[in-house]
DNA sequence: CTGAAAAGTTGGAGTCATTGCAAAATTGGT
DNA sequence: ACCAATTTTGCAATGACTCCAACTTTTCAG
């Protein structure tokens, strides 16, 4: 009944291994490391690795760490009268101003991005999670407006959102692992996000208005 | 001088082998036929496949087919006062109306997108295709409209283009995959994209039209 | 036409991710 | 302390992919 103390030791091995997994790979690099080694830094057995992670990928990129409904719950928390885009482009531009960690804005983000840069399973895996976020936000966006499963609208209006919320993330990647100090991204990400939502047709910003049904 | 007969033999081989690699694929999925057996069937060595093929996938995916420089070749063919957009919409229009194969408007198209589809590791490699759409893409706009490297436009730009092409080319497979008919799909397909071009705006519409430095 | 050099093919051994299975060790509750 | 559920582990096997040395075929100069 107390809830497992079991249920603790397992978050916490699970943990640990991740974490002595993901210092091995900021140190040597992912496809350097070999899962034996991560087990035996761990001090348990390959089988135990793959009994919590499905795959050495998940290792690094634990995706149950609420990224893939971000862009839904942004969209679900729109203000009344404001658009699903315009919620977006608002909550990506607090997070940029505010220079969080969540987006990538901090130190040590840039080791994190040369592992992913460097191994193309990873580089993949971090696509198969966009994937989710958009089928994500096409099925949200069809629950918010009510559209018929024809309507091919929400699928593109969710793929225009998910292209701005990708390409944002994909800038600070780039510009941190260029060297970038967070603040110094979180300036120049402001401006690009100015030009991208200039970029978006008033067609795109103003769908799913909250209350104007 | 002749330049070889040894040429001629080696692209036989390798398509032959990818032709028997492609048959097994379709009739028993990709997963489910190992290398070795597309050796044996086309009674080579497995280290022959791997001569010619650098992986599994690309014994299915031969991105060598000119898709990936596609979208530069149909910015750098734009016509005079057609902006990058205007002619990649263009041509795609051109492209599903004739319900060309060149873009999966053929019967038997779907039972290669079921193979794809069930693999993840072919929407993986699918993937990695596109993003050198992207890339390509980038590179030809900078030099079809002389942005400084620091002008984040050209990608942003690149991104909405891909964009667009990636998801007519998704919306085909989807169609042809759930059963629809080449001319069905073409039909839809046109509509998908009127609704697409209604949905970029014209800051992208107009960039980069051809005569108007 | 003939004998290397060059290029292509093969067999075999090895690494690594990942899976399946059954024995062994732990843990929670009684 | 004992039982039953749960975890952990060892072992074996599959399959992709790489490395390497031996072997065969093609090319070409003489």
């Amino acid at each position: 009944m107390a809830e497992g103390l079991r249920e603790r030791k397992k978050r916490q091995t699970r943990q640990y291994i991740s974490d002595v997994a993901t210092g091995l790979f900021i140190e040597r690099g992912f496809d350097a490391v070999t899962v034996a080694e991560v087990a035996e830094a761990a001090d348990v057995s390959v089988n135990t690795v793959y009994n919590y992670f499905p795959a050495k990928e998940d290792l690094f990129l634990d995706r149950s760490k609420g990224v893939v409904d971000r862009l839904s719950r942004w969209v679900r928390g729109r203000r009344d009268g404001e658009s699903a885009a315009a919620a977006v482009l608002r909550e990506l531009r607090e997070e940029v101003e505010s220079v969080s960690p969540r987006i990538g804005l901090m130190d040590g983000y840039a080791a994190f991005m040369r592992v992913i840069h460097d191994s193309p399973a990873l580089r993949s895996r971090m696509w198969a999670i966009g994937q989710e976020v958009v089928v994500d936000l096409e099925r949200t966006l069809r629950e918010e407006t009510g559209a018929g499963p024809d309507d091919p609208l929400p699928d593109l209006i969710a793929g225009q959102l998910s292209w701005a919320h990708g390409t944002v993330m994909a800038g600070i990647g780039r510009r941190m692992l260029a060297g970038g100090t967070p603040a110094e991204v979180s300036r120049e990400m402001l401006l690009v996000l100015d030009e991208m939502e200039d970029l978006l047709s008033d067609r795109v910003l103003n769908y799913a208005v909250r209350g104007a049904g």
